[in-house]
DNA sequence: ATTTAGGTGTACCGATCTGTTCAGTTACAT
DNA sequence: ATGTAACTGAACAGATCGGTACACCTAAAT
C-alpha cells in the first residue's frame, strides 16, 4: 500500500547521482546511500534506467516548481521578473551542494538524442523556456520568442561558468548581459 | 622510435569519447575502434584517466587553434571579430559528427573539481576566456573583461543548447544577443 | 490466527570493467 | 645476421557491473 519506500528511493537517488553521475553510480553504492534493498529497488523498477528516468522526471517537477514559485514569490512586474531570474541563479549556485544542471549532466552521459534520458532532459528546457516566453510576452517584448531563448541562453552559460567555475560570478555577469537584452526589446518609456 | 601510434590512439581514442563519453567507453572498446593493441595501450598510459588527459590536452590544443584562427583568417576590424565568434560556432554545431563541447561533458562526468579531468576542461574554458577578452580590449570595450564573460556564457549556453536540441537555431540567437551587448560596450560612433 | 503485501539480507549469475602477463611478430639499425 | 624496440593477440586476474533467486521478516487486514 504504502509507496513512500519508492518516493523515498527516487529522492534518495537523485542526491548520489547528482553528486557523483550515473554512469559512475552503481546499484550496490545506491544500497549502501539509501539503506533501501536491492531487492525493493528492483521491484519498483525493472532496470537502473527506468530509476535514472523516474529520478529526472522528479527532478524537472521539484527543480521547475522551485524555480518559477521563487519567481512569482517575489511579485514583481514582469520586466522585472525576467531580470530577477538570475538572482534565483544566484542562490542555487551559492547552495552548499550545487553541481550544475542535472540535465545537462543527463544530456552529457546519455549522448544519443534518442535516449530516454537525453529526450526528457531537452524538454525540462523547453518547458523552461515557455516559461520564460510567457514572461516576455507580458512584459511587452517586441520579440517574445528571440528575448525568451537569449535569457535561456544565458541562464545555461551560467550554470556551466558555475559548475565549471571560470567565471568569478556567472550570475552577476549574464544578469548585467540580461538588462542590456531586456532594454534593448522593451524599450523602458 | 616512432610515437606516431601513441598519437594515432590519442586521435582515435578522442573520436569515441567524444561520441559516446567516458565511462560509457571501455577500453576493450577503443581496441575495437582505433585497431591498437591493449598491451600498447598501456605501455603509452599507465591507466585509462592518464589517457583521457591526453585527449583533453590534444583537444583543447586542436578545438583552440581551430576556433581562434578561424577568427583571425576572416581578419576583420575587433568589433567584427568579436561577433564573428557566433558565425564560427555555427560551423561547428552543424558538422555532421557534432555532439556538443567535450569540456562541458568531461566536467559532467568527473564532477569533482580537484578531479584533473575537470581542472583541465576549467582550463581550457579559461584560456579562451582570455582570448575574448583581448579581443574586447582591441575592440575598445569600455569593461572588456566583463564583455568577454558576456560573450563566452553566451557561447557555453548556445553550445549547451546545440547540444540537447532545445533551441532551433542557437548560434543565431546568441549572436543576435552579442551583437546587442557589443553595442553597449563599444558605441558604434 | 492467518493471510497478504512490502521489505530485508545474502548469495549468486554472467557480463564487463581496468589492468597484467607472456610468448610471438614485425621492422629496422648495426 | 643479429640485436633491439615497438607492437600484437590472447589469455587471465580481481573487482565491479546490472540484475535475479530465495528464504525470511514484519505489520496490517481479515
Amino acid at each position: 500500500m504504502r509507496p513512500s519506500k519508492r518516493d523515498e528511493l527516487v529522492r534518495k537517488s537523485l542526491a548520489v547521482f547528482y553528486r557523483d553521475g550515473f554512469h559512475a553510480t552503481g546499484m550496490d553504492t545506491l544500497v549502501a546511500e539509501t539503506g533501501i534493498s536491492k531487492t525493493t529497488m528492483f521491484k519498483h523498477f525493472r532496470t537502473k534506467d527506468d530509476l535514472i528516468l523516474a529520478v529526472l522526471r522528479y527532478r524537472d517537477e521539484t527543480f521547475r516548481n522551485w524555480f518559477l514559485r521563487r519567481l512569482d514569490e517575489r511579485d514583481l512586474p514582469p520586466r522585472q521578473k525576467l531580470l530577477a531570474i538570475f538572482d534565483i541563479l544566484r542562490e542555487w549556485f551559492e547552495e552548499s551542494g550545487f553541481r550544475g544542471c542535472m540535465f545537462i549532466k543527463a544530456s552529457a552521459e546519455f549522448q544519443d538524442p534518442a535516449h530516454p534520458a537525453h529526450a526528457q532532459s531537452s524538454e525540462h528546457k523547453r518547458l523552461l523556456l515557455s516559461a520564460f516566453r510567457s514572461l516576455a510576452e507580458k512584459a511587452g517584448a517586441s520579440r517574445p520568442d528571440l528575448l525568451a531563448r537569449q535569457l535561456l541562453l544565458l541562464k545555461e552559460g551560467a550554470i556551466v561558468a558555475a559548475q565549471m567555475g571560470f567565471d568569478p560570478d556567472p550570475s552577476g555577469a549574464a544578469r548585467d548581459a540580461a538588462s542590456v537584452l531586456i532594454e534593448a526589446h522593451i524599450p523602458n518609456t
